[in-house]
DNA sequence: TAGAACATTGACAGCGTTGTCATTTTAACT
DNA sequence: AGTTAAAATGACAACGCTGTCAATGTTCTA
């Protein structure tokens, strides 16, 4: 019933020590040699026992997901890239929700790093921005791969995978004022995340390059959330709109549905009086009305180069994996909460 | 800096059996020498190793997560509530989504079992309710949980977490009626998950206990997404709501998003016009314009008691939990979507 | 064609636990 | 106190694989 590796050596006519090197895609093996062992491989339909490799081996097949993220679209979509390629190369993970305000995060990581040795982790926002893990991290000889929002310039091209956040808020704010918006509102997450000074800073060059000035009052900041989107479209709509706002920038998604959403309290039609967009294109951004425009941000793309990226790293010359990405640019997405000045 | 069985062994000046005795919590351990082995765990803040024990024992340390649904929050709430019981008693959990129509699922299993013996399967549906599935794992000989839609009726509680489907519709169809609605709406999922027939008959039981009469043609057979409920909207609600329509059940929330989308689409006002319910209380239930009324269910609670229950066999003698609850009824949330007929 | 240099293979220990079974200690009886 | 049963502990192999290093095969050089 089952079969170990000592069976696919016994059939296959070599030692164990053969089926193993085969099974790492070790070099020098003779051509036939392996095709010998991977019919026998195959014939018993033989599997590697995980335990066994990690206990006996120096290096791990397991890997972990760590993220400190409430958006659920963005953890399912990072988890599923990730384990795709896991799958292809024999790996399994090992998810690690955490809470960065926890404190105890250092230990919760050395836990989890003794129970189960890992080859290494993929860390997403926001706590791939924390130099302090990164730092813990680095000490504890640990490898990683970071997801964060970044632009070409950072060149740290071996742990990091870039999010081109300010090139798609250039973007963005590009096509709004494309539609002859004037005064545009950012609804911005909290400062302590990139992604927020990123697109932050592409809102502002997009103004910039059409020769827009800039007004500090037409930038609110909250959190990411649906509650704040609400907030900061109040606060920044007001009582009659005194801005002459035509147009808000959600920070995310959920930002956008959130200021849909005052604005319909507020009486206000969408996307005749005020055009709203989003950030990520998550599920809801279609499931509000109007649509959202938005930039499509390819999560499950970038989490599987990601784990590209972490596979050459851990398993050093047996993989040179050429073809990984590790600039992302999120692409704008024009939907109906868009539209033309009316003014 | 690693530290194994042998050091606490070592320091507390027993034999590593004995650590191992008590780190399982076997019997026959004398009190004071509990004590003394747990004081040098503690002070050696020693972590078992996973794959040693996953190697070494007949029982395993990693229970398996198996899922093939679309819905983002769900998945979440599942996994963080199997994992939060994995982490306290110090299983890890590897995640396993997949796609029924896949066909080959049965070797996807078998391929997981072999690469990491498991302890076992927490199901969810729709695979938890797919025979040919349960059979399969009976066969293999695999412990699971499946989390389900069902009534106390079903009396499986060593393997099934049931979700009373039919008592939280029965209570939303309530909820309308007695709000004076009489032509009252069913946009259910399709007929192949078992919630929908669950649901469907909470509603038409609660109907019939109002003595109102049964009307096949208010029922739209969808798929549980957002889609489908526009589309079930438009069906159902026509060119100028025939059946004088005044109330519509989504078979989930995203059908009832999708309701409302359509509402918005055709002119009709809620809940002044129309009264539209959830079902799930999906973090977008109160993303909506206005927040839909629902029926809450604590996925993250339902699946803490999946994993319990997958313990309490798993262990048998070792753990007898005693505290789990398996039937979970989702209870009523009342929030702008539905109001009085105003006819 | 001998010998060196290199490529390929194999024997065996060891990874950190748990299971088995033997041994020692304790408790419970005459 | 002496015996016996039961409880508590320990010694050691085994889990299925990889790393090390030695052994064999192959190719090349002169």
């Amino acid at each position: 019933m089952k079969v170990t590796i000592n069976d696919v050596a016994k059939l296959a006519g070599v030692s164990m020590k053969t089926v193993s090197r085969v099974i790492n895609k070790e070099p020098s093996v003779r051509k036939k040699t392996y095709d010998i062992v991977m019919d026998a491989v195959n014939t018993l339909n033989y599997q590697p026992n995980l335990a066994a490799r990690n206990l006996a081996g120096t290096s791990s097949f397991t890997v972990g997901l760590v993220y400190d993220n409430p958006n659920a679209y963005y953890v399912i979509d990072m988890q599923n890239g990730v384990l795709s390629r896991c799958k292809e190369e024999g790996y399994e993970l090992v998810i690690h929700p955490c809470n960065y305000l926890d404190g105890n995060m250092e230990e919760d990581f050395k836990t989890m790093i003794k129970r189960s040795r890992l080859a290494g982790l993929v860390l997403t926002p926001p706590l791939s921005e924390q130099n302090s893990i990164i730092d813990m991290l680095d000490e504890m000889g640990i490898h990683y791969v970071r997801v964060l929002s970044g632009r070409p310039t950072e060149e740290d091209q071996d742990t990091c995978i870039y999010v081109n956040d300010y090139a798609a808020a250039y973007e963005i704010t590009s096509h709004l004022l494309s539609l002859g918006h004037k005064s545009i509102g950012f609804l911005c997450g909290d400062k302590e995340h990139k992604s927020t000074t990123e697109r932050l800073e592409g809102y502002q060059a997009a103004l910039k390059d059409h020769s827009i000035s800039m007004n500090d009052e037409l930038i609110y900041e909250g959190q990411y959330s649906f509650e704040s989107g609400v907030e900061g479209a109040k606060a920044l709509l007001g009582e009659n709109n005194p801005k002459n706002i035509t147009a808000l920038l959600g920070g995310n998604d959920e930002m956008a549905a959130g200021a849909l959403f005052a604005s319909r309290l507020m009486g206000i039609e969408i996307p005749q009086q005020l055009s709203i967009t989003g950030f990520e294109d998550s599920p809801f951004s279609r499931q509000t009305w109007p649509k959202l425009t938005t930039a499509h941000q390819a999560n499950d793309v970038i989490s599987q180069h990601a784990a590209r990226l972490l596979f050459r790293k851990t398993r050093g010359a047996r993989n040179q994996d050429k073809d990984i990405i590790t600039t992302f640019t999120p692409s704008l997405v024009v939907r109906e909460s868009s539209g033309p000045t009316t003014a």
